[in-house]
DNA sequence: TTCCTATTCAAGAATTATTCTTATTCGGGG
DNA sequence: CCCCGAATAAGAATAATTCTTGAATAGGAA
């Protein structure tokens, strides 16, 4: 399992050397361990506990250049938020069933309906998770609006 | 269509007060205009949003009781958030596709596959919003650690 | 290998979102 | 109409994230 594990991590590590290359984004040793961070766990971090984690490793590393690096590997797409990136709380008042297009550009969040949707079939597996209250189903990319006046668009790390 | 949404509002400013009432939350201006101003929109705003609104019509309320209010509604269920609420930013290495539970209680989120939720038919409702990525299947729920401890949760509106 | 330069970094200040503290006001039961 | 616990406004405090600046470094060129 460990062994398992380990395997992934390497692969994850490679690819990120590639890409970073590809990308022409030095390779550093904090971006490096930062991304090490991330890749090995399951748990979904967030700034501050990969910060922590890695200054065991780097002690002088500074929170800044971990929240940087972050962000730096999900442009490069060695990395993904969960949720809504660096959203602040949003509300709604539609409680009936309803799913999410969420617009990677704006983040602005459509709902949809859908009959099919409201009766997915979870996997067993899920049960064994907790208790289920309620289901939705996310689906990112980018609107219209934002299609229509793309190209400038920031973190177009593919010059 | 305005009459309609009109409509909407009225259904749940109705059940707004009927909540307040049953849960022995006070009925106070703030908090009914509050409400009015999420419940008349589709576009999931965020705090500072809503106070805008309400300002029109209270000048003197504060960014406080907006935030404030906000959560006491989320308690009663009267209105939801979109995505975790409260939550700084998350990150995750796994690129594979994998869908989420989310703990409602402890905000941790689980990891789950399907090749089933991999494969979703969506409306063709969805192509009209925009370009999709990707898609993912949320739930919700109370995971089994929370539930052990249960009772001892704080936001116990409902005594 | 050594040098050069754009990129990256650390540190701390600054910003932004959200919550807390305290004194005052108010809803609604008696 | 009066009272009291709950709710509010105002501003201070905290937490999360980003910006500014001068120093350090990766990695291509000589």
């Amino acid at each position: 399992m460990v062994q398992l594990r380990k395997k992934i991590v390497d692969q994850r590590m490679k690819r990120f050397e590639e890409v970073c290359r590809e990308s022409g984004v030095k390779l550093t040793y904090q971006r490096m361990e930062v991304f090490r961070e991330v890749a090995g766990t399951e748990d979904h971090p967030d700034a501050e506990t990969v910060f922590h984690g890695v200054r065991k490793r780097i002690p002088t590393i500074s929170l800044d250049t971990v929240y940087r690096t972050l962000w730096t590997l999900n442009d490069l797409g060695l990395i993904k938020t969960l949720g809504a990136s660096r959203e602040r709380s949003r509300f709604d008042a539609n409680l009936d069933q309803h799913h999410h297009f969420v617009c990677t550009q704006c983040g602005h969040t459509y709902d949809f309906i859908s009959e099919t949707l409201n009766n997915l079939h979870l996997p067993d597996s899920v049960d064994e998770l907790g208790k289920i209250e309620s289901t939705l189903v996310e689906v990112r990319g980018v609107c219209h609006k934002c299609a229509k006046k793309a190209g400038t668009k920031k973190s177009n790390i593919t010059k």
